[in-house]
DNA sequence: GTTGGCTATCCTACTAGTAGGTAGTTCAAT
DNA sequence: ATTGAACTACCTACTAGTAGGATAGCCAAC
């Protein structure tokens, strides 16, 4: 089975926001890398503000349905936060994906069109979310201690978790992320 | 006393770099909010590359030689390190200036001409080692009881700032700074 | 089962506008 | 007289985006 075009689109294109932004691709970037011609792209995807609009959109869908369903099927609310780390180290260390895409557009949300920066906005919620609701399920349960409510201990984990992300980038130095966020998840258990 | 045209261009391309990164801001906008042709602007920094250089060299002293004044006039650990946490507050609160530059431009440290990338990387080291000279000089003192070594705190404080202020902006809630990097310098108190 | 239409995809060729950068000039202050 | 800083005018390359045509597959109708 052949991937869709439009798919090997997004992927590029999401490659290319992570390694520099919105302003850092163009439509000839993309082109070269697909083997596609550029007007072609325009066909799938009729402006740039478009194409990354569905790009931050097909990403928080998988983010929040990977990590909902790392909720059901990882038992423990420890070994949930744990998961949702290795993803980010594994991610990092081998440079698949070594950035958030929404944690990188966020960074120019001023820049961006109004429906891009509403949904980069919308993926920080659903993130806070799902860490407030795997903290308190934590406590419930006694395997948490927070020193904080949960809503603000998800606040500072998410934080971590992008800025860790950061200096690994900025050092070049990609086992950074871990040895930043370990300890972060580390206080938190009871 | 006028401020000189050169100083001026580095403030307004500041500006942008924070607001859009590298490849958000062009010589056009540069040349429209200072009052002065394009062509002028290349005649005090002959190439983008350069003049991006000497900003972001500029930046990195005046936050050098700021947190090194901070460790002299400011006494005690604690409060130069809450006093360093101020100072970002403020800019976060008053939109003064809302990110740090060198972080800005380390989420798209690929994309950038090496000699900037180099003076980016320079930057966080040296705050990595500003931090830990602190959080050191604070458990010499008992004012601090880290439960890592004072390099790993440090790095561990550095990106809770980083991640702060990308939340902030994310969120549009400038206040999220505080809350989050509060907590952080709380738990490192005896 | 072949014809004819419909649609999707990709193409060549183009546009207007913007990017960073250059050449050469004017002019005031030294 | 020289210099520094500004200017006008321009260049080439690239930007996002458009117009219109070629090809192919599919799905009737005959």
């Amino acid at each position: 089975m052949e991937q869709a075009t439009s798919e090997k689109i997004l992927d590029i294109a999401q490659s290319l926001v992570v390694a520099g932004g919105y302003n850092g691709f163009s439509y000839a970037d993309i082109s070269e890398a697909v083997g596609i011609r550029k007007a072609s792209i325009h066909h799938h995807f009729p402006t740039k503000a478009e194409l990354v609009q569905v790009l931050v959109d097909r990403y928080t869908q998988r983010a929040e349905s990977g990590l909902n369903s790392l909720r059901e099927h990882v038992p423990g609310p420890v070994e949930q936060l744990q998961a949702y780390l290795n993803y980010w180290q594994k991610c990092i260390l081998d440079a698949s994906e070594p950035f958030c895409v929404c944690a990188m557009l966020a960074a120019e949300i001023q820049m961006l069109p109004e429906p891009v920066a509403t949904h980069v906005r919308r993926h920080f919620e659903n993130l806070a979310a799902w860490l407030t609701s795997v903290l308190k399920a934590g406590v419930e349960q006694k395997l948490f201690r927070l020193a904080r409510a949960p809503e603000e201990e998800a606040q500072i984990l998410m934080a971590s978790v992008h800025g860790a992300m950061l200096s690994a980038r900025a050092l070049g130095n990609p086992s950074l992320f871990a040895a930043i966020v370990g300890p972060q998840l580390a206080r938190l258990k009871a």
